[in-house]
DNA sequence: TCACCATTTGCATACTTATTCATTTGTGTT
DNA sequence: AACACAAATGAATAAGTATGCAAATGGTGA
């Protein structure tokens, strides 16, 4: 029966490394189970089960983020035109200002867009730190944002 | 170089969802990073990645430590471990890139280790700015923490 | 600069896992 | 019992991952 099998996968698994499929096969059959290797991919796939460095592990009981595919927060140049208010630019940093809250949701579009230019973000209430590698390239971003909240 | 491409690693496994190796061999790619899946099985091994039911996960070192042993807060190398993502370096600052919410615990702990070439640090939500006194001791910073990062 | 050594990488291929398709097995109905 | 139908399974094979080895790359000291 499937679901004996199941229990069984579950417990070598939890109580012994279980390296490959083959290798579980083996164990299986010793305790009376005696089930191919595609069987217990499928079985492996019903029970989510993942394999990592120290072999297949039980699903992780923690809260795990479920989260999925976004099809897309708005653009650096939307959110810029909302909150933008200022920009200025010091040694290898650009410093946006923005309407009190506009900052996080300013950065995040920043992070999100992944310049190159860009080595992260770190925003205050209305205040976005943009962290560049050299003057130059802070200059460039200045540039480039600018243009945003001017247009 | 090999360490950012795991730091883009590390990103694109927390950040989206990534199924084999040869769909992040193509979003390496789009962001710079030109290497063979025989690069990538060996960096997944190297960054202790796990593959289950919802593609690849980075390994999973909760911090919330049950065992009660721990006096002291979490170390740097606990807490970067934990939400670690990417490094980078540009003048006297060093830029750590953490997993949403992990900012706050890595600058604490950071600020709790009183490193002598550290200045200060400002935590984002998801972004630490480390700053040095000069460039010089960013490097070294930097270093430091990447090695952590990569044990 | 050049030579040298260690590290990193790609290629080819061995190994491991997932899937398709056909068959068998189990279950309820007449 | 015989049938119909869905679920489970195995065999073959496609898809995905790991690794030995040689070549390329990069850092270091003469």
């Amino acid at each position: 029966m499937k679901f004996e099998r199941h229990d069984a996968i579950r417990e070598l698994v939890a109580h012994s490394l279980v390296t490959n499929q083959d290798e579980l096969r083996r164990k299986l059959r010793r305790r009376g189970f005696a089930v191919t290797q595609a069987t217990l991919s499928r079985d492996i796939h019903a029970l989510r089960l993942s394999k990592g460095p120290s072999g297949y592990v039980l699903p992780s009981t923690d809260v795990g983020n479920g989260a999925a595919e976004n099809d897309g927060p708005p653009s650096v140049a939307e959110v810029l035109a909302s909150f933008g208010l200022r920009i200025r630019q010091a040694m290898n940093q650009v410093i946006v200002g923005t309407m009190m809250g506009g900052a996080q949701p300013v950065a995040a579009a920043l992070d999100f867009e992944e310049w190159p230019e860009v080595l992260g973000t770190i925003a205050g209430d209305d205040t976005v730190l943009v962290i560049c590698a050299d003057p130059r390239r802070a200059t460039e971003v200045e540039m480039r944002l600018r243009a945003m909240l001017e247009s």
